[in-house]
Parts: C-alpha cells; structure tokens; sequence
RNA sequence: GGCCCAAUGGUCUAGAGGCCUAGGACGCCGCCCUCUCAAGGCGGUAACACGGGUUCGAAUCCCGUUUGGGCCA
C-alpha cells in the first residue's frame, strides 16, 4: 500500500531558503538559493528568507547580515525575510515557538504523537543492543504501548516526555520528486522519531515541516542530503492533514577533493570570491550552470537570461566539482565585456585598498583642484588615468584584486624591479640601447602610443637590433618586469616624466655596475 | 549495519533506443599572431565504471556488482 498524501495543486509558487545564521554563508546554500530563486522568479512566485535560528548558541546576528549581503552581491534578492517582514512572519524560528507547541498538541492530540519518558541511558543500551544483534536499530516503542496509568506512573517519577510520532507499519511513502523521480520508502525503515525534546525544543524534520505549512511553501528545493528527511517530514504533513509540497533534490557541490562543501571548508565561502576578485555577474553564472545548462548549452547568460531559460526538469541529478578554474576563466570573460568606464569603477576599492589611490577618488572628477592629492609615495591619479591605466590590463588580469599587482608600477614613484629584469638590464650592450632609446624618447614632440613607436622603431633599425632587444630593456626599465601591457600604450600612460627618469636611472645604474 | 540517492574525459556537461566512429566548455599540449604578457584564431589529448539481460539495435530501459555520497543512529 502506497500514500501519496495530498499534493498541492496550482496555487501561486512559493519556496525558501532557510539557512542557519551560524557561519559565513557557503557555496552550496547559495547554489540551492539560486535554483530556489530562479524557478520562484521563473513562475511568477514568491522566494522567501527564513532564518533556523534555534541554535542559540552558534546563531549570531552578524551571520544574518553576512547572509543578506551575499545575497545581494548575487543580485538575488526576498519578497519576505526577518529584515523585510512578510505576511507569514515572524521569519526567525526562535519567534516561532508557540507555534511548534501548538502543532505538537495537536499532533498529540490526534494520537499521531505520543510522550516518551526514555532516558538517555535506556535508548543507549537499546541501541547497543542492535548493534550486537547486528540488526538496524529502531526505537523499540517502549512507551508507544504506554496506557494511560503507565504514563502517569512515569509522570509521578518526575521524568519530562520527550514527544516521539507514531510511524504506522507497512506502508510505502512515496514521492515524486522533481529532480529524480519516483523515490519509495517503506515505513518499516523509519524509526519511531522524536519531535520534540524534553526541553521543549522542536528538532529540525518537525519545524521545518511546521514552517513550510504555515508559510505556504509549496516547493521544496534543497540539498540531496534531505532526501532521506523527506519520508518523515511527509509523515507529519499527512498527520497534520496538510498538503505535502513538492519536492526537487538538487546534487550536492563538492570540493574537488570530492568532498562535499561542508561549512568551514576552505574554498567556500561566496564572501570570500567578492575579496578575490569575482564579479557577482560571473559568480551567478557559474553556479548556475553547476547541474544545469540552458537547451542550447550556452554558457554566458546574465541572471535575466537565466530566468528565462531554466527549468527544474533540467537539473541534474549527480553532484558536481566546485571547478575553481573555470570559474576564474569565466571571471576574466567577464571582466574583459565591461566598458572601460565599468572596469575602473569596479577596480576602485581594489586600488583604494592597497593605497595606490586616494580613498577620496570618485569616478566624478571633478575640477583639477577639487582631485585629492597622492596617498604617499604614489603619483596623483584622477579617475581618468585610472580608467587609462586599468583598462590596459582588462585583458590580462583574471580577477579584479589582480589589478593591484598588474598595475602597481604606474602608481608608484619607486618601483621595485623584478629579478629577470634586472639581468635583462645588465646583459650586455643594452646600455647603448637604453641609452639611444632614451635620446630618442626624450626628443619625442608630442608623448604618444604612436609617437613613441616610431621613436623606438627608429632605435631599432639605427642599432640593428630586433625589436625585442630594445624593447624588452626598454619594459624592464621602465615596469621593472619583463612582462606589461604592450610597451608604448605603457609608456604613454605611464607618462613623459616617470618613463625618462626610469629610463635614464636605468641607464647610470647600467654603466656603474657595468665598470 | 539498515534505508535512500548517484555514476559520460581530470572538471562542468550535451545526450531522454538508431541522428553517437559520443557533441560543447574549462584545463592541459602544440601551432599561428606578436615588442613581452595576455587576448584571439587553429589543431590535438582525453569519457559512456563493470557484468548480465531486454531489443534487429543501448551511453540511453531492467537487474546485479563496484565505487562515491546522504540520512538514521
């Protein structure tokens, strides 16, 4: 015999996220989050941010801000939630507790539940025995066949009850789950459960089922590590006489270790991409395509397209590698279609941070007098140069905190000089050229990308030497790496006079150590 | 231990019985472009876990095994 209890019917969509404010927020919540997200905003339906607060001692209020801003560094964003209210509030457990008592009383009430007066020792000892036995331990229902003197006479002995549900024998749960398909579970494998402790406190399969009821939701998309708590929450949706809502299991995110993204692993947390470097469009975009790809396997798709395009039947079932490099590919594709106005905006804080720009640089120049003046050691940027100077690296640059290192030299007034530079400096005959080069680049009427070529195309052929043999001296004087943004763009926004004092001090340091 | 879920290259995946000598992407390798580094272009490497069925035909369906994973304790 098979229950399907009762299924919702085509009542408006609504789904959570119910994460626990008990740590930085993971890469795996926000996976599930964004799937929730997207099929709510796909059908016109609600997504709701609740919070399992019950655990008062790791849940901390600094956690739920983390969240919120995570959330909206993705662009994702709550029709209800503890910050914003909502018809089905409050939004936090720890406020909802008379409402879980009020659910266990009924449930009592209807005999589906039943007071366990069992001490810890005894369920230890029962579940030793099993073990011995080699059979899967199941709580024994001692005090399911308790009567009424029986319960008093336990009462009387001054022990509290936890409250344990009734789960009836030889039936077959089923549920069609969106992701996977039919799963059945026989009832003989489900151990009687406790829903509430003697303390008073709901434990999770109750709660969620009681919050999920009472704020409508009417689907359930989480974690495949759920799926075994599913059986049981159906149980008490049917004891409750509630509508079981549907439910999708999404594949786990794992580590490329293979192992699943537990919280506190390394290399988890979303907050942690936004410091590095990610841009959110790029974040999104990726963990949307972790166990989900549009029906024409495009992989660039902004969170708009993405609403459009997906749907819960093309989600897969198989958990997938976090894969950090494609990630980053996908980051630098990104960074390259930003305008040129974008990327600096986006760069800002990164430089402001490292001190290579003053804190008080907006994007709105303003009048020359009005541009804050060079934090120490730095040349005196406006948001111009920084826009010139950065977008020279949007194709080389992998992530936004990268910009920092790639374009320090244009900041600073000294510069520290790599060590294949400095050989390339001192190999022989390159004094001449730098020397030559320098004559050339000083002479320059006008200092521009093409202005500067021409003069050092001219050192080139008057030497007889390869372009790259003056021009690589040339960078290693000039950047202090053998490695920059092609040579005379450089140059050119590097400016007249940082180029020729590095120029000219690379040539004396040259002749010095040279005699 | 019991129950449940999963299984296409190193990774993300396409594939819903013949279109598959298995397609795309990341990575990796090579070539081209080139003042360096990138970007870009071109090419290459590499997979249906295994064993049985079902079928004229199976990556696709069924069963088992194996391997991962989850939940219950």
């Amino acid at each position: 015999m098979s229950t399907k209890g009762k299924v919702r019917g085509g009542t408006p969509v609504r789904v959570r996220m119910a994460p626990s404010p008990t740590g930085p927020v993971h890469v795996g919540n926000l996976h599930t989050a964004l799937f929730n997200w997207l099929f709510a905003r796909g059908r016109g339906g609600k997504f709701v941010l609740r919070f399992e607060d019950t655990d008062r001692e790791r849940s901390e209020a600094g956690f739920e801000r983390l969240i919120f801003e995570e959330m909206r560094w993705l662009g994702l964003d709550w029709d209800e939630g503890p910050d914003v209210g909502g018809p089905y509030g409050p939004y936090r457990q720890s406020e909802r507790l008379p409402l879980y008592r009020e659910y266990a009383e009924r449930l009592l009430g209807s005999g589906h539940v039943y007071p366990c007066y069992c001490t810890q020792e005894e369920l230890d000892a029962e579940r030793r025995e099993a073990q011995k036995a080699g059979r899967a331990y199941k709580y024994g229902g001692r005090c399911r066949r308790l009567d009424r003197a029986g319960r008093a006479a336990m009462e009387s002995e001054g022990r509290a009850p936890a409250l344990r549900f009734a789960v009836p024998e030889g039936q077959v749960i089923g549920i069609d789950d969106l992701i996977r398909g039919r799963i059945d579970y026989p009832t003989d494998s489900i151990s009687d459960f406790i829903i509430v402790r003697p303390n008073g406190m709901p434990l999770y399969n109750f709660a969620v089922v009681v919050d999920d009821i009472t704020m409508d939701i009417t689907h359930v998309i989480r974690g495949e590590g759920h799926i075994s708590n599913t059986p049981v929450q159906c149980l008490l949706y049917d004891a409750l006489d509630a509508e079981r809502p549907a439910f999708g299991h999404v594949g786990h995110i794992l580590l490329p270790s293979r192992e699943k993204m537990a919280k506190r692993a390394g290399n988890a947390y979303v907050g942690m991409y936004r410091e590095q470097g990610f841009l959110p469009e790029a974040v999104v975009n990726f963990m949307a395509l972790l166990g989900w790809t549009p029906p024409d396997g495009r992989e660039f798709l902004s969170l708009r397209e993405i609403v459009r395009e997906f749907s819960i039947d093309r989600v897969t079932k198989a958990p997938s590698v976090f894969d950090h490099d494609k990630l980053t590919w996908m980051n630098a594709n990104y960074i390259r279609r930003l305008s040129e106005r974008e990327l600096a905006e986006r760069c800002l804080p990164f430089l402001k941070d490292a001190g290579l720009v003053s804190r008080d640089l907006t994007p709105d120049g303003g009048r020359e007098e009005d541009r804050p003046p060079a934090p120490p050691g730095m040349v005196r940027s406006d948001f111009a140069r920084v826009t010139w100077i950065v977008s020279l690296e949007q194709e080389r640059v992998q992530t936004l905190a990268e910009i920092v290192p790639a374009t320090e030299f244009f900041f600073r007034r000294e510069i520290d000089y790599e060590k294949n530079a400095v050989t390339a400096l001192r190999a022989p005959g390159v004094r001449d050229a730098l020397a030559k080069a320098l004559a050339e680049f000083e002479a320059c009427p006008e200092w521009l990308p093409e202005t500067l070529e021409a003069a050092g195309r001219r050192v080139v052929s008057d030497l007889g030497l390869s372009p790259k043999e003056v021009f690589q001296p040339v960078r290693a004087a000039i950047t202090g790496r053998l490695a920059s943004p092609p040579l005379f763009d450089t140059m050119a926004a590097l400016g007249r006079e940082l180029c020729l004092a590095r120029l000219a001090r690379a040539v004396s340091n040259n002749s010095s150590e040279v005699s």
